[in-house]
DNA sequence: AACTTTCATTTGTATATACAATTAATAAAA
DNA sequence: TTTTATTAATTGTATATACAAATGAAAGTT
């Protein structure tokens, strides 16, 4: 049955979660490669970008709640691909270096993710409705 | 920060994503009047509909996976909301008359979390919006 | 300086969702 | 008709996410 089909089609809260979980098995297909879930991808990916960030900026900059961030860095410390240094009330979050070395593949899930879906909806049409998302999310509240 | 100030603006799984959330925080407040999460609304809003359903075709309808629409219809039987009959491997759902008695204020749910996001992102943006979600929902796979 | 408030992070706990395996029933094939 | 395959639904288990409470540190106030 086709998302379109839906009793619910005209929703926002439906539509938004549907595609949001069909991109996410698409995005977990992607970085099974290098044995993440997307999001400890996107946060990894995030850490490497900006060495040293506090879990606070983390939180801001992937719109998920601190908590959220803590147990999400928590299993990449388990894996050996972050870790933290505390100092005072701060936390500083550094890649390690098997993480450095790991961004190459990385880099290459991530292309791969984005010629997936490319392929299937279009570059541009996928711009476009990408754009149209972070317009929208940032209307919405918190 | 706004979603659009994230580095992963422009990424798919991030923007779907976070906007799901946040609509999903805002149908958590629409649904909070009768005490029911989105999906058990959603839900228990389909049986209403089209009592005697079985999980699959609810399943396809609200595009969940079976095992999840099994355990929101536990949650809803144990509500008394729901009842399951079974006649050999088929599964019926009926709601029961408290659920109908319902009915008035779940529209009510509904309508109000129609109008807050319409307030917000305005009733023709959201409707486009929602319509380019389902039309690129329906083209991933699954 | 002592007290209070604020703030960053973490923990305890709860919820949603799904995959894989299982069960039970029907349908198909031999 | 016995066996095999398919199908519907459920259960075991795992993951992601978040709220609320707790902790510990810094800043502000008196």
């Amino acid at each position: 049955m086709k998302t379109s089909d839906s009793i619910f089609h005209q929703c926002l809260y439906f539509s938004s979660n549907a595609l949001a979980r069909k991109v996410e098995k698409l995005a977990i297909e992607s970085w099974k490669p290098i044995g993440l879930s997307p999001s400890h991808a996107y946060l990894l990916t995030t850490i490497l970008k900006q060495p040293g960030q506090h879990p606070g900026a983390l939180s801001d900059e992937l719109q998920l709640a601190p908590s959220t961030i803590t147990r999400l860095i928590e299993k990449l410390e388990a894996k050996r691909l972050v870790v933290r240094m505390t100092s005072g009330k701060l936390t500083y979050v550094h890649p390690t270096q098997t993480a450095k070395n790991l961004q190459p593949q990385i880099d290459n899930c991530l292309n791969n993710f984005y010629k997936a879906y490319s392929s299937i909806l279009g570059e541009i049409e996928s711009q476009k409705l990408v754009q149209q998302m972070v317009a929208i999310a940032d209307k919405l509240p918190i």
